[in-house]
DNA sequence: CCGTCATTGGGATGACATGGGATATCATGG
DNA sequence: CCATGATATCCCATGTCATCCCAATGACGG
């Protein structure tokens, strides 16, 4: 099984279209999906993303819950914030402008692999969060009772 | 299995008539269904739709309870309610005068995707509505399934 | 230095939501 | 049984937006 790998920041044009990685398509290709199916991420201004097979699943434990009951509803209102971006023939999505409000997109998009799925950034916001977990991790390794002075990770991006 | 995904919200013309959203009705030409089939959500002011196929299961789950019980009853009132809304040759629906009232809607209509159903709210409220399960599903740790679990899903189909 | 692939751009076409007029269907009252 | 009005259905027109097609630029490897 291929991994959404690295990150890559496309520009979005007049029309509101952005290229989608290819590398990123290609992992596509083989989840049984022609388009991304993306939602509103829980904790940060950004977009999950993924193919079909996962949303099946979802689709699928849905089957296991009973039909009006409280936890159906939650789930089912997973599907509501759901959209489905086609690829054009280039491998283009159109982000819908309610999506390019929520994530703060205004002319470049940060695609971020997760490994089995990825996330859509703003290109700033998704570089000071990933500066604020290397803050994180440095400071929780200098709060560490270690001895040792020299820690590699300090100065690891020029 | 096509899925019912993401929130439309389209207008209703001097006529009452709205547009279903395409996505829609391509989902539900899957569901042996030429119309909408609808009823009222026990929960919230909104309605329920769907194709004819789960309003078949629906009364093959009547079989499984017992008659004459509170529960069949509850049920089987859900039959009493349910309209059948045809698609016109451009794919629009009416919505009845009492469905609408009982929706609250004016002048737009909000077609919200469900996975295997879709809900029709009025779209002020949904929006809110949506915003809450929004903050239910983060504060109570929701977690999405992951997209290929390690473990064989029981029953899956190789 | 050239060929291939990926991203980016723009015009033309088509799909869809929306609106309005004309016609058919139905319930009601005479 | 027919007349009438209201309502729904069909048909056609329009504007907007997404999609398709074609082209250009830029990166990368041989």
């Amino acid at each position: 099984m291929r991994l959404f790998l690295s990150t890559y920041v496309n520009k979005v044009d007049r029309k509101g279209r952005v290229s989608v990685p290819a590398p990123f398509r290609t992992v596509l290709s083989g989840q049984n999906s022609s388009g991304i199916l993306t939602f509103r991420s829980f904790k940060h201004n950004a977009l999950d993303c993924s193919g079909l097979d996962r949303v099946q699943e979802m689709a699928a434990q849905l089957d296991t819950i009973p039909e009006f009951s409280e936890e159906y509803e939650n789930l089912a209102a997973l599907f509501a914030d759901m959209k489905t971006l086609p690829l054009d023939s280039e491998g283009r999505i159109i982000l819908p402008e309610d999506l390019l409000q929520f994530v703060g997109i205004t002319d470049s998009v940060a695609f971020v692999g997760q490994g089995k799925n990825f996330q859509i950034w703003e290109p700033a916001a998704q570089e000071a969060h990933q500066e604020a977990r290397r803050q994180s991790a440095r400071a929780s390794g200098f709060t560490l009772p270690t001895s040792r002075p020299v820690a590699p990770i300090v100065g690891a991006t020029p």
